[in-house]
DNA sequence: ACGATGATGAAC
DNA sequence: TTCATCATCGTA
């Protein structure tokens, strides 16, 4: 059994849908193959004054994506070659969103768009089957005892306030 | 430890 | 228009 987790999921408090997507599946059909792989490790970046988000300083045509509706994705370039995929969370109008930094095997943001092939084509677009990128339940239970959380990568600018928040969440 | 590699946003 | 900065990875 498995379900496609739609806005009503990704419509709720930042923190918790991070800590919900571990356990689920980041799944992509290519022609008539389809990839699944459980998501491992996440981070969140919540609202507008988290200065670790591309929000952090308002909107700009990067980050319009965090302003729309739960559930499209986000996808931009990093470090001139690297895509990063995130889900947005929450209302409309609150930057929000969670990037998948890790699934079973491959670890790293930039690797797991590199195994999924995501890159800027399904910026702002619905986690949907019909998109070719989307995320499943498949009934795998996590025990809240098994989720790690820590500071997330590659933030120092961001200050020790929100540097420091325990943001990133792993399993193991 | 550091170079690759280019879009972004802010300053000028 | 220029410039420093980056939600990283692979090789050393």
């Amino acid at each position: 059994m498995s379900r496609i987790l739609e806005s009503r999921f990704f419509n709720r408090p930042t923190l918790a849908v991070a800590h919900g997507l571990l356990g689920k599946y980041l799944c992509r059909r290519r022609g008539r193959r389809i990839i699944r792989a459980m998501i491992t490790e996440v981070e969140a970046y919540d609202g507008p004054r988290d200065k670790a988000s591309h929000a952090s300083r308002g909107r700009t045509v990067r980050n319009t994506p965090m302003f729309g509706p739960a559930g499209h994705w986000y996808v931009y370039l990093t470090y001139g070659m690297h895509w990063m995929a995130n889900i947005v969370v929450g209302k409309r109008g609150y930057p929000a969103a969670v990037l998948i930094r890790g699934v079973e095997g491959i670890n790293g943001p930039a690797r797991v768009t590199k195994y999924f092939k995501i890159d800027k084509r399904f910026n702002s677009k619905p986690a949907a089957r019909q998109t070719g990128l989307w995320i499943e339940e498949r009934g795998v239970r996590i025990k809240r005892s098994d989720i790690k959380h820590s500071a997330r990568i590659g933030i120092a600018y961001a200050g020790p306030v929100w540097s420091n928040r325990r943001y990133r969440f792993h399993l193991n």
